[in-house]
Order: structure tokens, then C-alpha cells, then sequence
DNA sequence: TACGATTATATGTCTAGACATATAAGTCAA
DNA sequence: TTGACTTATATGTCTAGACATATAATCGTA
């Protein structure tokens, strides 16, 4: 039987199903479309009830390893290679992670009325107010990215008051607002006189360039600029687990 | 009772409660560290059996919207803004879904054995034979990105018969190789003579650098550098959910 | 041959229990 | 006060059933 051959650690028993599935999959040895056993099958196989393979083929499914379809069976999915787990951390959280000394710093805070590029760069229509900042981080006293940011007081009414000559905005809003959407767009430019001057680089130089839209519930929260030295800078993104 | 009350489409229970914790989470009533109601609490308030509500907090576990801790109960997380979805979809098939006429061109091809260079390239320890391709994507006869890459014969061996120089290695790849894991790293360089001569822009104009290292099961399948104008070439990634 | 109705079946959801297990919290002794 | 031991409890896993439901396959009819 197959019981308890590997039972080192001891993995439940659903987890156990699950990871013999997933096994085939990454072998290839059931390439996509292939149909995996019924339910009734590996409940045979395995010497447990349904509820058990259910649970091990549910996560399978949320997963997105798998495909259920009624009557049919449930069927191994292409890989899509083109979805991966981008993570961009909170620029204070990433320096000190690399063990360097974090610096702050405000270049300038701007409260006023809502612009009519200030309202596109939002997305929003109604006028209200908005708190527009610029300010740099530093690695050990080098700037690693400066950032332009606009904060829709409509949504964040306490922006107004908040102090951003100590805390950057990108924390204090992480730990003021309570859950948000975001969508980053990536591209590249060429540093001009001000951006090289501001991250102490060459006019000219690459850099990488990280515009993010933030909300809640269709609700604009923010929008902001990242700009990173590109040959020192890198975003890493992994593609599934892990 | 709280049956049936809005069930217009009627969805079934365990989704219903998963969607009302969310709610909470999502609108901040529940805040990151809250404690959700235990289990025989949303037994007795949902009037179900403690499976139903389990599958409903077992999924959120699963999607790190809730940490589960025993004994203690279980805990809104804190919202990972990090954490992106970025989709980085095979070329040909986002040159097609803009609607625009897919070129490909294979610059070169070289079956070769691993040189030092390649071996770390790859990271991979034991000497063996390698294909690198050079290719380049245009949309509507318009450069679109350039391709460095290299496959790891040991892992893919009928890569060394495929015909590249028809069908993009990329394509060819996500149909004969199962299953994968992907690490993607974006940077930003300014473009050299043989770049911008193959990308047909200036010298000097920023580019978007994208280096993929595949692998399946701590086997190396290929490491590939994609170069993009970059200023008409932009990354989408959005943060959870949508 | 084409189409509509029927049937068989695999998954979807749910129950009312059970025992296992990690651990927060309380208890007691050094 | 501190550390070791005990206990209570919430989650983790599992069972042996049940009925619901979507749909592939079959059958019958025009």
C-alpha cells in the first residue's frame, strides 16, 4: 500500500494527496489537459472519504494548478507564464531589510484645491483637495528613490493634518488606511537635470520608474511616483509559490 | 434569520460568509491584528455546521487575507501592498491582443558547450550542452523587444532540434515544457550601439530590462533577457484581486 | 442528419458528529 | 519573579453519509 512510505515529518493525509498531485503536474508526467482521477478513484486509492480528496482537489483548484468541471472531471491547467508575484516593499521596510541606515527626507508639501491634471493623474471628477509631496530616501545617506506623490483628501481626510516631515507618506498611509487595491506600471526613463540632481546621479543615466495607483472600493486613496537609479535598482518578481 | 435575504442569485453559504468577513476587511471595520468572530460564533450566528464555516476561513487563510493561529483564533493580516500581481504575458500573444501584426525574427542560434559564463548564467553547477537565441518581436514591423536567451539542454533536450527559427523559443517553450516556476528581475539601462540599432532607437534611450530564470523543480530550464524601448513599453502590475 | 429530451455521473455543498494537536492561560513550586 | 507543569480551547483534520446541480452522453424523434 501506499501508506506511511515516507512518513517522516507526517503530512495529513489531504495535504499528502495534494502533493502527489502536484508532483505529476510538475514532472510533467500529467501534462496539461490531462484529466486526474475522479474523486471516487483516489478515495479508492487513498483508503479515505470524499471530503478528504475534496479538500486536497479544492486547493488544488484555488490554486489555479487544476480545473473542476462537473460531470467531466477535473483536468491539469496550462501553466501561465505570465502571471507573477511582483513584490514592492515599503521603501523603508526594503532598505532596512538590507541592513542599511534609512534617511528621510521632505522636499516640499502642497495642499490645494484639485487641479484639472491633478484630477486625471487621481482618476476622479468631483473637484476637492489634494496634498501633493515630493521627498527622497536615502541608503546610507545615498538617495535610492525619490517620490512624488498626491493624496486625495476626499479619501483621506487626516492627510491633511499629518506630519510628512518625519514619517514618509507611503508608511503613514499603510498604517492609516485600512485595505486598498493598487496598480503599478513599470517603464524606464532617462534622469533629467532635476531627477539626476535629486538622486545624485548623471543627466542621461537610466532609471526605473514605478508609477502607483492606489484605492478602495473605487475609491481613489493616492497616486505616486517612484524614481529609482535603474543600474542599481531592481524588482524581483516570482512567478507562483514561493 | 439571516437566510435568503438578498439570495437574488443565491450563492451558496460558505461563499456568502467568506464574502461578509471579507467586506469587513476590505471597508476596514475589521482592521489588520483584528480578531474575526471563532468558529462555533459563526456557527451559531450563520446557523450552519463548523465545516461550512471552516471552508469559508480556510480560503481566506489560503488567499493571506486572515492568519489562522490555534488556540489563539484568527486574525485579519496586514495588508501586504508589496505584494503585486504583475502579468508578464508571452510577447506574440500581447502584440496580438493589442490588435497589432506580430513579427519575429531569429537573429541567431548556437548549440554550444555550457562555457563558464553560461553555467553561472543558468546556475547551474555540472558542465553540459546549451542553445542560446537571439531574436527580435516587432508589432506592425516596429521593434518591439529584443531577446537574449539560453536553454538548458539537460533539461530540455528536444529544445535542440527545435525549429526557432519560425516559431519564438518563448512560444515553443510554454508548449513542450510542463509546468514551471519563473523569477523575473526589472531593471533599466540606457540602450548601447548594437541595442539601439536592434531596437532601431537612439543611443542612449532608456530601455526596460526584463531577465527571466526558469526552472522546474530546482532544475534549470532557461534564462532569457528581454530589452524594450522603454519609454513606449510599460509593466502592469495589480495588487490583489481584479 | 440534426435537434431536443432524458439520463447518468462527477463535482459542489453541507451535516453532525469525532479525535488530534498546538498553544494561550492559568497553577504551583522553587 | 521565574520556570515548569497542567488545563482549557480553537483550530486542523477526518468520516460516512446526504442532496443539489451542471453537463456529457445517450436516446429518440423530426
Amino acid at each position: 500500500m501506499s501508506l506511511a512510505t515516507d512518513a517522516a515529518d507526517k503530512p495529513t493525509l489531504y495535504k499528502r494527496i495534494r502533493a502527489d498531485i502536484e508532483k505529476r503536474i510538475l514532472t510533467g508526467e500529467w501534462p496539461p489537459g490531462h484529466r486526474i482521477p475522479f474523486e471516487h478513484e483516489l478515495v479508492a486509492r487513498y483508503g479515505c472519504s470524499r471530503m478528504t480528496v475534496n479538500k486536497a482537489l479544492s486547493e488544488l483548484a484555488q490554486a489555479d494548478l487544476i480545473e473542476r468541471r462537473r460531470r467531466a472531471g477535473s483536468f491539469v491547467r496550462r501553466p501561465q507564464h505570465q502571471s507573477a508575484v511582483l513584490k514592492i516593499a515599503d521603501i523603508r521596510a526594503e532598505i532596512t531589510a538590507l541592513g542599511r541606515g534609512y534617511g528621510y527626507e521632505l522636499i516640499s508639501r502642497k495642499l490645494r484645491a484639485a487641479t484639472a491634471a491633478d484630477r486625471e493623474r487621481l482618476g476622479v471628477k468631483k473637484a476637492g483637495k489634494v496634498v501633493s509631496i515630493a521627498c527622497r530616501h536615502s541608503a546610507d545617506n545615498v538617495p535610492f528613490a525619490v517620490e512624488d506623490r498626491l493624496i486625495d483628501l476626499a479619501s483621506v481626510p487626516n492627510a491633511a493634518t499629518a506630519d510628512f516631515s518625519r514619517e514618509p507618506p507611503g508608511s503613514w498611509l499603510l498604517h492609516h488606511v485600512p485595505w486598498t487595491e493598487a496598480e503599478h506600471t513599470i517603464s524606464a526613463i532617462v534622469a533629467d537635470d532635476r531627477t539626476a540632481e535629486a538622486l545624485d546621479i548623471a543627466v542621461g543615466a537610466p532609471c526605473l520608474v514605478i508609477d502607483r495607483y492606489t484605492w478602495r472600493s473605487a475609491r481613489t486613496i493616492t497616486a505616486v511616483r517612484l524614481l529609482y537609479p535603474g543600474d542599481s535598482h531592481r524588482l524581483v518578481a516570482r512567478f507562483k509559490g514561493g
